[in-house]
DNA sequence: CTTGACTTTCGAACTAGTTAGTACATTTTA
DNA sequence: TAAAATGTACTAACTAGTTCGAAAGTCAAG
């Protein structure tokens, strides 16, 4: 019958494996570790189930190699931002933005940490990959302070790593509960002249609450 | 009807509810929608299974009767707070503290609607009773806006579901991601210490983002 | 180019355990 | 008596993971 035309098959196993995650992806993202179907995946998958048992063993190790690729592409992604020539605000705030923009282009990355939150991040644990990870940011963002301190532009001394969670809170926030709070308050979060206004809300907040003191 | 105290005989439907709700919520807010599993719920009830779909026919109706439960609790605790005979930034600091403790003493809620979140807050939608919700926190925030600005105390005229959004992303953030979150930093921030220096840190963040104006 | 060991892929039926939901009988209450 | 509440045992469907048996591609050495 159809559309595949010849059976000309050529073995890419790389290619398999990430025809997998993706797809794996999107699933667990969509339904949750539990709710996630290993049929269903198997079926959206160029390859069969027993592929999916061959690379990745298990549901949870299939899983688990979802999460750390999500991770690892953020690593990626989070690329060196040059920030030491720009002045002290000018590099949170790029910084900030970055985050931001992050979170905004990727809300499957964001609904797998909040599934993995539901599990008490069970199976981060177990990965050393994604443990010893992000800890970079938190040196961006300590030199910064530093900066911006010596220089009298911050007033405040403020812990590098409860800056990083003001940030994250925000910008995560808005993916991982754009749902609930949009049904609550009738308000699209994704919408562009919303998104643009909490870009530099958080980015403003962030500065004054550096800049101020009382 | 009446009293809770009676020498209770064996037909108790009210509290035999409540009894099954309890459970049901710890067991959702533990594995999720889809990993809760409805004889792990009747085993640690009182009752039984049967009495769960006497009750609430079926494992969505009873995660909807879970998810309205929760949110008619915090009404009901987001009791009046009689801020208006308090200075505006004394009001707002107020209100972001009830707001931080709540989300401190109620990890169990948050994790409902991250869930929920997860599932497009499909089950929400659904539900009348919590749908129109939370829009008197709006008012009251925007009422202590309006006077802090009126006041001259607050320069920035910001609008009062932002304001809202900023605070419930913070408070929400460190319980809902807890787990991730103190992994990769390696920080508890259920600790005395931590929950005590972020309490403050986000009402002097949204007082002085409100205080700005640049 | 050929050979042969090894890896990758296909597929589809099968199973063993689990799980949401039910039938039916029984007890309690009004 | 009727209606509401409860207990026990069941089932029909689902689902993660397997089994068996191939066939086709890859690569290095001869």
């Amino acid at each position: 019958m159809a559309g595949s035309g010849e059976n000309g098959r050529k073995n890419d196993p790389k290619r398999t494996q990430e025809d997998i995650l993706l797809v794996a992806t999107e699933e667990f993202a969509t339904h949750g570790l539990a709710g996630a179907r290993v049929d269903a995946i198997a079926e959206k998958t160029r390859t069969s189930k027993r592929m999916i048992y061959y690379y990745f063993g298990s549901k949870e190790g299939l899983y688990l190699a979802v999460l750390e690729r999500s991770y690892r592409k953020i690593r990626t992604l989070e690329a060196d931002l040059l920030l030491s020539n720009l002045s002290p605000e000018a590099a949170l705030r790029t910084l900030i933005e970055t985050t931001f923009d992050h979170d905004e282009a990727n809300p499957d990355f964001v609904r797998l940490v909040s599934i993995e939150n539901i599990h008490h991040a069970a199976h981060m644990l177990r990965s050393e990959a994604i443990r010893d990870l992000n800890v970079s940011v938190i040196e961006t963002i300590a030199g910064v302070l530093d900066r911006g301190f010596s220089q009298g532009v911050f007033r405040r001394r403020a812990d590098p790593i409860d800056i990083h969670m003001m940030i994250s809170a925000f910008c995560f926030f808005r993916v991982s509960n754009r749902y609930t709070f949009g049904t609550i308050f009738r308000r699209d979060l994704s919408e562009a002249a919303t998104m643009g206004r909490h870009r530099g809300m958080i980015a403003d907040a962030v500065v004054s609450y550096l800049k101020s003191d009382d």
